[in-house]
DNA sequence: ATAGACCTTGACATCAATGTCAGGGTCAAG
DNA sequence: CTTGACCCTGACATTGATGTCAAGGTCTAT
């Protein structure tokens, strides 16, 4: 199968799809012109891929383990674990830093409109 | 004052003093010399950047309203009303966005130790 | 006059996945 | 043989505040 069709099935750009060659994830042989040659499999190793993106994983994260992830269950991939505990450790941060951005703002807000009544014609 | 002692007084890199002035949020004269001539007031103003960009705000944003709040209170600057709602609004669409992985990821972290656990020997 | 602390401008690097363009090859159908 | 759809590589742009370096000017104290 050529890129074109790849990216179709799998609705991600081609452009993408060579990203993901450069960053390891995946390898399509070669056909004698030089174009791409991917196994009909790789189209669910780039939903996979799509899966742990959306999950806020980088392609360097998922290089770690897509090998295994394709071969196994994950269950059986320990390598994927310390990658979920990181980043769940990032987004819980990224929530408690916006979560104090918002109070911030929540409370200026107030402030404004509170200011705004109490003293209308001052 | 110059810049370094602007710098040394809020906190902020020479650097980033520069960039804010680049961006138009300080318009310091310049000496003979060429060095940059800072009023003692710009400490205010620097201070005051500082807190808006805290509240994730950009320096163009900041740029739309700060020459008003340096000589008004908040409340007299409309012009800040819709920047702080729209800065919500992008923080709470994120923190959703957010919460929505870390759901995922606990989700795939569960399913992973549950099969790990019922299944230790297949 | 020289060292050293301070200032200047300009430029590149950061982070990461993706879009987009340029310049050029391949191939099948007409 | 030409058109058009598809492919190739390589490169620059995006986003925004900041770090850092280069090359050089200023000024003070020795």
């Amino acid at each position: 199968m050529r890129i074109g069709q790849l990216a179709q099935e799998t609705g991600v750009s081609v452009r993408s799809l060579r990203y993901y060659e450069q960053q390891g994830l995946i390898s399509p042989i070669r056909q004698e012109n030089g174009y791409r040659d991917y196994s009909p499999l790789t189209v669910h190793t780039v939903e996979a891929i799509k899966l742990y993106l959306n999950l806020g994983l980088s392609t360097e994260q998922i290089a770690g383990f897509l090998t295994c992830v394709l071969r196994n269950k994950e269950a059986f991939c320990a390598e994927i674990m310390p990658v979920y505990e990181k980043k769940l450790a990032e987004i819980e941060a990224q929530i408690q830093q916006l979560t104090q951005i918002r109070s911030n703002l929540l409370d200026r807000i107030a402030a404004f409109q509170a200011e705004r009544a109490g003293k209308p014609d001052e």
